[in-house]
DNA sequence: GCCACCTGTCAGTCTGGACTTACAGGTGAA
DNA sequence: TTCACCTGTAAGTCCAGACTGACAGGTGGC
């Protein structure tokens, strides 16, 4: 899972700040809820929350960014096209010295950059 | 600590959400990793971070409200007043299981607002 | 044909947060 | 008095994010 492999679970300011913002809105807390209970497409998880669907999109992306949920396009038995969303088990454990280990991750992975692209 | 009386360790979603919004920020992960040496005054932390003292206020107070911060104004010993912040030790774990908790915990403050302010 | 489902995207509005500049006040020391 | 510090806030700009409404396309069944 990203956050096990990535760095032995060190993850960069951009990686956490991600995060942070995909879970740090109402109805994306209430999105992941939904999604405790196990895959669910997305017309259906629009309903169920009251949500249009457009706007359901837009955290689903967000939050597939971040790497906390995964969409999945499949057929469904009658032919149809169904985009499955399901969690992505995360756990981030948030205190003082994680964003200072995510502050060094980004100078680390600012040299790598002139490694690897020296000018 | 606020997080460790308040319900056991378990946060409203809005409190929740403060901590998340407060901390999910590139410049205040900066001014987090300021404060984790010790104590500043606001200008001094400024002028260390090299950011605007009224954007640095503001900032501060997003993360007090959020309770990661506490300013405490001072009197140095030559008559200048001083306001010092210093960091609040937090621990939030963010999981699923955090996520449903505090969506729960929601209704249950619901009830008590039903019960105390009844109509 | 029409209906009931589904996916995907675009154009437009609107609001809140981020940020700057500029101001008000205070102290002590030269 | 002027300078160098400090606190605190009000006014204005600017932009990203949130959200709606309306489209495009597809399938299968009546």
């Amino acid at each position: 899972m990203k956050y096990r492999d990535d760095r032995n679970g060190t993850l960069t300011s951009e990686e956490l700040l991600a995060v942070l913002a995909a879970i740090g809105h109402p109805q994306r807390l209430r999105i992941i809820a939904g999604l405790s209970e196990g895959r669910v497409h997305v017309s259906e998880l629009a309903r169920r929350l009251g949500m249009s669907r457009p706007l359901l999109y837009l955290h689903l992306e967000r939050l597939e960014k971040a790497g906390l949920v995964a969409g999945d396009l499949e057929l469904s038995s009658d032919g149809k096209a169904m985009k499955y969303f399901e969690l992505v088990p995360f756990d981030v454990h948030l205190t003082v010295d994680v964003v200072l280990a995510a502050l060094r991750a980004d100078e680390e992975e600012g040299l790598k950059d002139v490694q690897e692209n020296p000018r």
